[in-house]
DNA sequence: ACGCCCTATT
């Protein structure tokens, strides 16, 4: 109906409509166009601009008309408010809320929840609101649902404090509150990261008793273990578990996550046998976890061997499980047995997703196949999905290190095609990439662009400005990046480290560079086989043979594994002072050790063969 | 609800 005919009808029906009626005069006349008019209410002048919250709230509170027509009213208030002189206040919202509780119009009542929530004309302390709801005098169940609704409402906008008050309000008023409810809440705080709060809240839900579920308490311990706290939420776990409340394979699976990070196996083995002791069977979950632990201490054959366990458990893999294990294989160089287990994945009727191909990509790329990546590339766009900027990253640093730079330079084209905006790792990939292109200026200029184009640079950001000023010898600048980017929040970390020990070493600056290493031990940092290899190097380099031997023994002790690299180091070393028995001693070591030698060694050898012992 | 893909150092 347009809004001139219903002006007519309006005028038709009730031709005495005058300004001077009372309010309730006035409301009853709208209600009754409402019903007679089966709706589409436009108005007409005279009612307009009578309106007011008085009127509204009877209207709305109208026993006699419709919730449909109410809304209907009320939906044509808001849309019109150029043509009124009353915007609904909040005493209409909260009239028009109850009648569509009553009616069981939830999804519609919560959108205007939403709306006293959100409009900053509405908002309101939890008092008012409820003596609002009072005044209306509405049953129990309507009140104690309206305000379970409403806090959800401040959880979903991340009104803490506002739903805290609603908390309180129904706490103090023994309203019943759902957990699923509290649930919302959780979840809502722990993904803006206010893991204490979470916390804070849960100790109020424990508090004032409302059911805990396991679910709700596993969700607190997440938030506290990917917070690296899990003595926290082992303590918290502990505590619930005294209060009668079961950990399930969520909960284990959350604790075994964060121990595996912290490569701690002892609180890996302690979950697993309570798991065992308490009857709770690990899942496919918990499998994927334990395989990613042991793949990256370098226990792949373990892996597989629990893969194979779980498959004969019959717990059945997923596309998860096989995505870790196809990924641990492509690292270890194992491309056979990961494409073996791609088929695997297949046959089995498994979809793999991007993940999946990442994985792959990754594997190939690393083996420098870059005309294979290009075929899986294609292969999964023709399967529907999509490239990422995961992907995308890692083929650019694919073709980089093969020195195709102009293929590198067409996948960040791509990127922009694709509407992918570089990140982090975009742009230490092609920091990187110049860098071992010789191209340090340009990489340095990249590096000093992020923050205004708005990345924030991370450890591997600094590191890779850090290794280059070591490399051109400029120890002042790399000094001054390696204090300055712990004032910026990154914290240097082993390779840091031992870009910098490089750099001194390899400018037979070692006093430097052992008060480097010392410097990390102090911070828990332990020096690794990158950090012996250089140190070895360069104690070789300069001559102090003896020293490098002793730190070659250190590392045994210290079950650091040597590569190829540190035996060419040190055998490279004793060959130069001539000390061949020594050399080919470590080098049989070497081929006992599986390790495969490159031709330095052997010229290094020979060259000691002919060598004065000095 | 938990678990899968990318970057830096010898």
């Amino acid at each position: 109906m347009s809004t001139q005919r219903f002006f007519k009808t309006v005028k038709e029906v009730f031709p005495s409509i005058h300004s001077s009626k009372s309010n309730r005069e006035i409301a009853e006349t709208i209600s009754k166009a409402l019903m007679n008019s089966g709706l589409h209410l436009q108005t007409t002048t005279s009612l307009l601009s009578n309106l007011n919250s008085h009127i509204t709230h009877l209207i709305l509170s109208n026993a006699h008309l419709p919730t449909q027509s109410c809304l209907h009213f009320f939906n044509f208030l808001q849309r019109n408010h150029a043509l009124t002189s009353y915007n609904p206040d909040l005493r209409a919202y909260i009239t028009l809320i109850c009648r569509l509780y009553k009616a069981q119009k939830f999804a519609v009542a919560k959108k205007f929840l939403n709306c006293i929530a959100t409009h900053d004309d509405l908002r309101c302390p939890v008092l008012g609101i409820a003596s609002l709801v009072e005044d209306d005098g509405n049953e129990a169940k309507i009140v104690a649902k309206l305000f379970d609704m409403l806090f959800r409402v401040y959880a979903d906008n991340k009104m803490f404090e506002e739903a805290l008050e609603v908390f309180d309000y129904m706490r103090n008023n023994g309203i019943e509150i759902d957990d699923r409810s509290c649930m919302v809440y959780l979840l809502a705080i722990k993904r803006v990261g206010n893991v204490e709060a979470c916390l804070e809240f849960f100790r109020q839900m424990v508090e004032s008793g409302v059911g805990i579920t396991v679910y709700s308490m596993t969700t607190v311990i997440d938030g506290l273990c990917k917070r690296g706290e899990v003595e926290r939420g082992r303590e918290l776990m502990d505590e619930m578990v005294g209060k009668g409340i079961k950990p399930n394979v969520f909960t284990y699976n959350t604790l075994i996550d964060a121990y595996s990070r912290r490569l701690d196996s002892g609180g890996v083995n302690e979950m697993l046998s309570l798991m065992e002791k308490e009857g709770v069977a690990g899942n496919v979950a918990t499998y994927t976890l334990l395989i990613d632990g042991l793949s990256s201490s370098g226990k792949i054959k373990e892996a597989e061997r629990l893969f194979g366990e779980m498959c004969k458990k019959g717990i059945e893999a997923d596309v998860y499980v096989y995505t870790s294990i196809i990924s641990w294989n492509c690292r270890s160089g194992n491309m056979k047995r990961a494409f073996a287990l791609f088929d695997e994945l297949t046959e089995r009727g498994l979809i793999p997703n991007a993940h999946t191909y990442g994985a792959l990509i990754n594997g190939v790329c690393k083996a420098g196949q870059m005309e294979a990546v290009e075929i899986l590339v294609n292969e999964m766009q023709t399967k529907g999905i999509d490239l990422n900027l995961v992907i995308l990253n890692t083929v650019m640093d694919g073709y980089f290190k093969r020195g195709m730079i102009d293929e590198a330079l067409r996948m960040q084209i791509l990127m922009e095609k694709k509407g992918f905006k570089a990140d982090v790792f975009s742009y230490n990939t092609i920091a990187s990439g110049l860098c071992q292109l010789n191209r340090h200026e340009e990489a340095k200029r990249l590096l000093f662009m992020m923050p205004e184009r708005g990345v924030a640079p991370n450890t591997v950001s600094f590191t890779t400005l850090i290794d280059i000023y070591c490399k051109e010898g400029n120890f002042v600048e790399a000094k001054r990046v390696f204090r300055g980017m712990e004032k910026k929040g990154e914290r240097p970390n082993t390779v840091t480290y031992n870009a910098l020990i490089d750099g001194y070493s390899k400018k037979g600056k070692l006093k430097e560079a052992h008060k480097l290493r010392d410097e990390m031990e102090d911070r828990g940092m332990m020096p690794d086989v990158y950090t012996y290899t250089t140190l070895i190097h360069g104690e070789c380099v300069f001559g102090k043979l003896d020293e490098a031997l002793k730190l070659f023994k250190e590392l045994h002790q210290k079950k650091v594994v040597p590569t190829v690299v540190t035996y060419t180091a040190i055998i490279s070393g004793l060959s130069k002072e001539g000390r061949s028995d020594e050399a080919f001693t470590l080098y049989d070591e070497m081929i006992e050790a599986g390790l495969t030698p490159d031709d330095t060694v052997y010229s290094s050898l020979a060259c000691s063969l002919h060598t004065e012992r000095s």
